[in-house]
DNA sequence: ATCCTTATTTTTATCGGTAATACTTAAAAG
DNA sequence: CTTTTAAGTATTACCGATAAAAATAAGGAT
């Protein structure tokens, strides 16, 4: 199974409604940045964009406000929720609880079946942290789709659907930073002088060894030392426009 | 501050949008049990209902898709969501699986003033559980105000709002249940032979005894004590009409 | 005679247009 | 310079049209 990065498994049906579409798509544009946080989403504006009626949009952006993406003003429409760093740290605080404890039962409970599984996410993960050592032009999408993988396969075990759907949720939300963070810098570096690898071998390593406490916390520093990055990135893109 | 029982802060605002209003009583319906689970949301049905036209009722019940209290079906429409036995288990995993971590970043982090509210708390609670115990005629409206004021106190210092924010929804969507159950057993037993009481103070001295260990424990076996009541009192309610 | 299949009817969800209402901005007067 | 008023713009909600799905009825086959 393919995890794409920090999606959540919106499946994509030929009798799609409207509504959906227009979720789906809007969704992924404020995700990506194509919707720049603080923009303002106003109807007529969107209807033109997308070619999709206003009762349809409203629906999309009443969810997305639900879920915090979209911010919706008192009888003045929808914007973009704008960026700030104080929520970052808040979001990622969140994440790196919720990853530890699915981590934590999931070493606690997967079966032979699961360790399978992370034998195969780590030897793909090996391999793309080794292609992007090697080549030193930034993250590719495969490796971004193999650190996603890595990443779920571990926690996958953990017996709750709602715990890995909070983490997802959360995902998506940190995502969007980073994202701002990456086109500012584009991409340069594949990650300063980290070695990424050897990190997420440590990782695997603990886990299989079912070593929760120990995979805790190298997934916590993992997840720390990339956050501190986006972190001074960050600092200049946070001044919302209006 | 005083918090109701697992409601999030949706300020009623005087100049409230119609879809905010579809969704606030909806939700409210929907968790009380006044809609019961499986019944079908008719546009045509609610517009009557409420008196709100099929617009805003429509905003509303995808909001509502989003959290997980409504299905929405492909061209048919929308239900309230249907009660199942694996998803409540999954639900209170991830629901004190959070709580725990919450609780031991907020002793970690709780200054002298969240100190002071959990003093506070804790006294309200105590009353509050030795008048159950006398009447012995069930849980009260206050006690149930009480005992969720305890335990956002508790963990009202662990730093992170969305941590509080995804406990608050896990604690809604498990209020559904906890309904769907009471409405059976019509509130009969205070708590069995429970001393509830005796759980809050060994909770609270643990917290202010800063030993996040022991508090976390307390708190679990606390919530599994419930759980297991409840998931014995549902097995006889989870069969979803059409 | 009964059951299954198919076609028609009825119900109902979905979507786009539109009118009314509220807000914002800008300009003019005090 | 501040305040008030008016015009323009955008949001909100209702309505009607379209399309899809469920229900029912009819016809044929076993």
């Amino acid at each position: 199974m393919i995890v794409t990065a920090g999606s959540n498994d919106i499946s994509v049906s030929k009798h799609e409604s409207m509504a959906q579409r227009a979720y789906r798509i809007i969704r992924a544009d404020i995700i990506s940045g194509a919707r720049p946080p603080g923009e303002r989403l106003r109807i007529e504006m969107l209807k033109t964009i997308y070619d999709i009626g206003p009762t349809p949009l409203r629906e999309a952006l009443q969810k997305l406000s639900t879920e915090g993406l979209v911010l919706a003003l008192e009888k003045r429409g929808f914007m973009v929720s704008p960026l700030d760093l104080d929520e970052f740290s808040d979001l990622n605080i969140a994440r790196i609880e919720i990853e530890k404890v699915a981590l934590s039962r999931s070493i606690a409970l997967g079966d032979r079946q699961w360790e399978s599984r992370v034998v195969a996410a780590t030897y793909l993960m090996n391999k793309e942290d080794a292609a992007l050592l090697a080549s030193g032009n930034g993250v590719s999408d495969a490796w971004e789709a193999a650190n996603a993988e890595f990443h779920a396969t571990m926690i996958a075990a953990c017996g709750s659907k709602w715990l890995l759907q909070m983490r997802d949720h959360l995902q998506d939300m940190c995502e969007r930073y980073r994202r701002s963070s990456i086109s500012q810098s584009i991409r340069k570096t594949g990650n300063g002088k980290r070695d990424v690898g050897k990190e997420h071998a440590a990782i695997s390593n603990a886990v299989l060894a079912r070593d929760a406490r120990l995979a805790c916390q190298l997934t916590e520093s993992h997840y720390m030392k990339t956050l501190d990055r986006l972190k001074r990135d960050l600092k200049k893109v946070t001044k919302p426009q209006t």
